[in-house]
RNA sequence: UGGGCUAUAGCCAAGCGGUAAGGCAACGGACUUUGACUCCGUCAUGCGUAGGUUCGAAUCCUGCUAGCCCAGCCA
C-alpha cells in the first residue's frame, strides 16, 4: 500500500494564477472577508474520479495557499443512492491523494436544522406543500421557451402549510404524495427558479440517520444550507451549477443564514479517450466489464491507483491542466506525461522480458554463470546497485530480433552484433525454426571482451536490448492497457447516426495479459511497488491479483518511443 | 426558438488598453549501455467573426457565429 502523506499536500495551485484565485485575494484584500474556508463536497454514491480530484486540489489547495481551512462533507441527502462503501473509499483517496480535512461533516448533520429552515420559509410565506404528483409538476413547469404556471396549492394558508409539513415529516404520507416547493417565480426564464422543490418525501434507510427521516431536502435547498452552516466562504463547483446560483443565493438569503458564501463555477476535468460520469463508471462496474471500481482501466482515483499512478503525478497534472470555465478535453497524453516524469528518479530499473525468445550463447562455457553489477538507477546513482545473474540461456524480446529486418532496425538479426544491457555483445549466427517457420530459438555468440563496465571501446553497436537469464528468471505475468473506449471510435460511429450507448464501443483490446520472466531479485517485490521496465515503461506491482508465485505488473504508461517499425 | 456560460496554436492555458507566458503533443538536431532521459532548435504578424472607440485593442462597445449547460420528487 503507498503510504499516507500525514500533511497536506504541497500548494498546488501556488503558482497559477486563475480567476478563482483571483476573486479569493480581492476578497482578503478588500476586508469582504477576512479567512478562506472552502469544502470538498461528494456525495457517497460512487467512487471518486480524477475529475474530483480536480476539485480536490482546487478546494484544499487554494484554502492552505491563504491559510484557510477545508471540510470534508459528504452531501449525502439521498438515501437512495447513497452507501457507507462509498464514504469510506472517499476518505481513502482524499487522503491517498495528499490532504487532510479539517473537520469531518455530513450533510445529514444538519438534518434537523434544515427543516427548521424550511418551517421558518413556509412562516414568510415563501414555501408551500404541493399537491401535485411528479408528471404534473413537470408540465405546470412549462419549457425552455413557455413560462410555468402555477399550481394550484400555491397559495395555502400558512397554517396549512406548517401542518402538511409536519405530516410530511411524521410519515403520514406516501412517497411522492407532497412535496414542499420554494414560491418564488413560474416565469423565471431561469428553470431553478420556478418553485424548485426543496424536499421530497422517500421512506428509505438512511446510512447515517437511518430511519430518523423520510422526509430529505433537495440539493438545491441543502447545499447553500450546508455551506453557510459551516461558514464557508467561497463554494466552489462545476459549471452546470451555474443556473443555481441565484437559486443558491436565494436559499442562503430567504432563510436568513447568517454567513454567505459565495457561489464560484469552474470547468469540469474532462480526459480524452475515457467516460467521466459516475453513472457510466457505475455501468462499468455493475454490467461487469471492469473489475470494480479500482479497475486499473479505471479514471477513478482508486483506479489510477491500482494502476501505478501517484498522487503527486496526479496533482501535478492537475495543477498544469489549469483552472477556466472552459469545458475542453485535456489529452491523456498528459496525464501520462506527468507519472513519467515522477517516476523517472524514483522507481528502481529492471529488466522484463514480456514476450520471451530463447537465446543460447553457444561458446558460454555450459552449466556456468556470473553475477553481473547494474545500476538500480543510472538517471538516481544513490539508489545503489544490484546483482543480475548471466549464463548460457537468456530470454530476449521477441520484438528484438528480426531474421529480415528493415532498414535502421539495429536490434539483433543474423550476422548483427548488440549489446545485452549490463552484459555481453552478442552476435548471431543462427536462427532455430519449428514446422511452421516461426522462430523458436536464437544462437548467439558473445565476445567476453565486451563486458559492461570494463571500459571497453574496441567497438560500437548501434542498439542494446534487455535480457533475463533462462535459468534463474522468475516468471511473471504483465497486464497492459489501453482505454477502455476510444474518442475516434465513438466519434465515427456518432457520425454515422449509429443509436448505441458507450457499452457498445468497449474497446476490445483494452486490456492484455501476458506471461514473461524478470530478474530473479525481483522475488521480494510487494504490492504497489513501482518499476521501470527497461525500454518497457513503468509498471505497478497490482495488490488484487498477485499472489504467491503469480507476480502481477499493471503497465502504468509505456515509455515514449521514436522507433516507428514499418 | 427562453435563460446561463465559453470562445487565445492539434490539446490545456496565461493575458485585465502598450504590441501573444507556460505545459502537453508534434517536428528537426546533439548526446546516449533504455530508439528512454537530458540538451538545443522549430511550432499564433495571430487571439471565433464583422464592425466601432482609441495614438494604440486578445483586452472596451455593438452585431453575428459556434460550442457547453438547464425542463429529476438526482447531485
Amino acid at each position: 500500500m503507498d503510504n499516507y502523506l500525514n500533511r497536506k499536500a504541497d500548494p498546488s495551485l501556488e503558482h497559477n494564477s486563475n480567476f478563482i484565485r483571483t476573486i479569493i485575494k480581492g476578497d482578503l484584500e478588500s476586508g469582504k472577508h477576512n479567512k478562506v474556508i472552502t469544502r470538498f463536497p461528494p456525495e457517497p454514491n460512487g467512487y471518486l474520479h480524477i475529475g474530483h480530484a480536480k476539485s480536490i486540489i482546487i478546494n484544499f489547495g487554494l484554502a492552505d495557499d491563504f491559510n484557510g481551512r477545508t471540510n470534508l462533507r459528504f452531501d449525502d441527502t439521498n438515501p437512495l443512492k447513497e452507501d457507507q462503501e462509498y464514504v469510506d473509499a472517499i476518505q481513502e483517496d482524499v487522503k491517498w491523494l495528499g490532504y487532510e480535512w479539517d473537520d469531518l461533516r455530513y450533510a445529514s448533520d444538519y438534518f434537523e436544522e434544515m427543516y427548521q429552515r424550511a418551517v421558518l420559509l413556509i412562516n414568510k410565506g415563501k414555501a408551500y406543500v404541493d399537491d401535485l404528483n411528479q408528471e404534473q409538476i413537470r408540465e405546470y413547469r412549462g419549457t425552455l421557451t413557455e413560462p410555468g404556471k402555477e399550481s394550484p396549492y400555491r397559495n395555502r394558508s400558512v397554517e396549512e402549510n406548517l401542518s402538511l409539513f409536519e405530516r410530511m415529516k411524521n410519515g403520514e404520507f406516501q412517497n411522492g404524495d407532497k412535496v414542499l416547493r420554494a414560491k418564488i417565480d413560474m416565469t423565471s426564464p431561469n428553470l431553478n427558479m420556478r418553485d424548485p422543490v426543496i424536499y421530497r418525501i422517500s421512506h428509505a434507510t438512511h446510512h447515517n440517520t437511518g430511519d430518523q427521516w423520510c422526509i430529505y431536502p433537495m440539493y438545491a435547498f441543502a447545499h447553500p444550507l450546508e455551506d453557510a452552516i459551516e461558514d464557508v466562504t467561497h463554494s466552489l463547483c462545476t459549471t452546470e451549477f451555474e443556473d443555481q446560483r441565484p437559486l443558491y443565493n436565494w436559499v442562503v438569503q430567504e432563510c436568513e443564514m447568517e454567513s454567505q458564501p459565495q457561489q464560484i463555477e469552474f470547468g469540469r476535468l474532462n480526459l480524452t479517450n475515457t467516460v467521466m460520469s459516475k453513472r457510466k463508471l457505475k455501468l462499468l462496474v455493475d454490467e461487469g466489464i471492469t473489475d470494480g471500481w479500482d479497475d486499473p482501466r479505471m479514471p477513478t482515483i482508486s483506479g489510477l491507483r491500482r494502476k501505478g499512478f501517484t498522487p503527486e503525478a496526479i496533482r501535478e497534472f492537475v495543477k498544469e491542466t489549469g483552472v477556466s470555465k472552459g469545458s475542453g478535453a485535456v489529452d491523456e497524453a498528459m496525464l501520462e506525461h506527468y507519472v513519467r516524469e515522477d517516476l523517472k528518479l524514483k522507481s528502481p530499473r529492471t529488466m522484463g522480458v514480456l514476450r520471451p525468445l530463447k537465446v543460447v550463447i553457444t561458446n558460454y562455457p555450459e552449466g556456468e554463470s556470473e553475477m553481473l553489477e547494474a545500476e538500480i538507477n543510472p538517471e538516481n546513482p544513490e539508489m545503489g546497485m544490484r546483482q543480475v545473474p548471466f549464463s548460457r540461456e537468456i530470454y530476449i524480446e521477441q520484438d528484438d530480433f528480426m531474421e529480415d529486418p528493415p532498414k535502421k532496425y539495429f536490434r539483433l538479426f543474423p550476422g548483427n552484433e548488440v549489446r545485452l544491457k549490463h552484459a555481453y555483445f552478442i552476435k548471431c549466427h543462427d536462427v532455430i525454426k519449428d514446422d511452421e517457420g516461426n522462430v523458436v530459438e536464437i544462437h548467439c555468440t558473445y565476445d567476453p571482451e565486451t563486458k559492461s563496465g570494463t571500459g571497453f571501446t574496441g567497438r560500437k553497436v548501434k542498439g542494446t536490448i534487455h535480457w533475463v537469464d533462462a535459468n534463474s528468471a522468475i516468471p511473471a505475468e504483465f497486464r497492459l492497457y489501453e482505454p477502455l473506449v476510444l474518442d475516434e471510435v465513438m466519434k465515427a460511429a456518432e457520425e454515422e447516426g449509429e443509436d448505441k450507448t458507450f457499452l457498445d464501443y468497449i474497446n476490445p483490446n483494452s486490456i492484455e495479459i501476458i506471461k514473461g520472466y524478470i530478474e530473479p531479485n525481483m522475488e521480494n517485490v510487494q504490492p504497489q511497488d513501482k518499476f521501470q521496465f527497461f525500454r518497457h515503461g513503468y509498471f505497478n506491482v497490482d495488490p488484487k491479483h498477485t499472489a504467491p508465485g503469480n507476480i502481477v505488473f499493471n503497465r502504468i504508461v509505456s515509455l515514449k518511443s521514436s522507433f516507428k517499425l514499418k
